[in-house]
DNA sequence: TTGGACCCTGCGGGATCCCGCAGAAAAGAT
DNA sequence: ATCTTTTCTGCGGGATCCCGCAGGGTCCAA
């Protein structure tokens, strides 16, 4: 059994080392990639099935590596590690993993016992382990109570992406007042929106940008979950013809 | 001397720590907090005048900590440890840094060497070292060329927030037609402004909008920054009469 | 079949944004 | 002091956004 890590940072990379070696003893052979180019490129190359990676890398992000290994080799078994428990890496996970895989996500500041179990769990015992503020971010994110819908996820990453009604009514083959519904919804849901007789502070907010900003700070959205848009959106643009 | 390390990643806080011994033989006291909240109280309790510290870190980020760290003490000297160089930081830390203070920025990814012999630079020999890379940032940031005066950063992180042309206008006192103005000059700088001719993709962007997403995917912006701006606006919020 | 809950759609209007035009004020340059 | 450059400001209009209102679908339960 061989173990693939990718992780920009060195010295995570060699704690990650250790702790891999110390808790599977079935383990022979470690991989390391310092970013998700050469993460991809050795899992391809090694037919590695078992990785641990960090989310947040320079190069390219731990979620582009993971869809693109996902989609070579769907059983492949992903240990995500990182700092952060960002609702849009959350998301951006649950968005790519295949049925019936198995993964983790525990955080960085979680203990050593934590991480040597969730590998054994996951490498071994083909169980998921999610830790568990990550397992409340996902329930809050996915059940209705104050968690927003795909579409309504959806036409958020679109307007933060600087699209015009006119331009998501076209990709997402809506009516420019159905789009104006679905940003209304989100303005709500946001809490952003102001029931027309508030006189406190009216007008001061631009809804669109507002509504981007609060998804910002609320961690909704980050920067490679914007990367990650902007891709996709110029695919959408090339394959578009003018007008 | 003493040497006071914010940082919230235990590894690298170990790392640190151990370099600081190994280059600094004339330091005979090291004081570690792992966030910015409470490496500000340590500084002051501790009146600790040598300061390593990270940018980005959960509970208060660094240049917030620096910032009042700096005006309770203007002569502190403080290297700043992180591993992105993105323009966000880059401005952040300039301006807050008082005149005439030392400090110093050199990336995670920076060696071993080069980490110690920034810590002898700025706290024995009392220069400044800035990492390359962070230079070449700061030029670029600085110099006009392609670089972003003060007040289109600022038009920049009010749109951003989200605020109304009337709102930015009242906040830095300008007529709405300025305001206006300083956006038009924002989207030249930024390539989002289409020059009225081009047929090509004509109205598929809000360039409000879209001025904030390319902002965010240049690092121009970031999470801490907007968090920070966000801020100083619900500060002034407060403080305004309504209307 | 009827009724209700939900989403999509068109219409219309007020508010906001985007920006060309042109004069006024401020800051430098010669 | 005069000229130049830059910035600020008002005016005006077209495009866009925000959203209430109302009609038309789909789906499910009664």
């Amino acid at each position: 059994m061989k173990v693939l890590i990718i992780e920009d940072d060195p010295l995570h990379r060699s704690y990650l080392n250790e702790a891999i070696r110390a808790a599977l003893p079935e383990c022979d052979g470690v991989l390391e990639a310092e970013n998700g180019n050469a993460g991809e490129r050795l899992a391809r190359d090694c037919k590695s099935e078992h990785i641990v990676m960090d989310l947040q890398m320079n190069q390219r992000n731990g979620i582009e590596a993971a869809r693109t290994i996902w989609k070579e080799r769907p059983e492949t078994r992903i240990l995500f590690w990182s700092n952060y428990s960002d609702e849009a890496y959350v998301r951006g996970i649950s968005r790519i993993v295949p049925g019936g895989a198995v993964y983790g996500y525990v955080l960085k500041s979680a203990s050593d016992d934590r991480l040597k179990l969730a590998l054994r769990s996951i490498f071994i015992e083909s169980q998921c382990v999610i830790d568990r503020e990550v397992r409340g971010m996902q329930q809050k994110s996915l059940g209705n109570v104050n968690g927003f819908t795909e579409a309504e996820y959806e036409i958020l990453v679109d307007i933060a992406l600087g699209l015009t009604d006119r331009a998501i009514a076209q990709r997402r083959n809506l009516s420019v007042r159905s789009v104006q519904n679905r940003l209304q919804q989100l303005y709500v849901k946001l809490g952003v929106y102001q029931p027309l007789g508030s006189q406190d502070d009216d007008g001061r907010f631009n809804l669109r940008a507002r509504a981007v900003a609060v998804a910002f700070l609320r961690k909704l959205l980050n920067h490679s979950a914007l990367e990650r848009a902007e891709g996709d959106l110029s695919v959408w643009l090339a394959r578009q013809p003018h007008d």
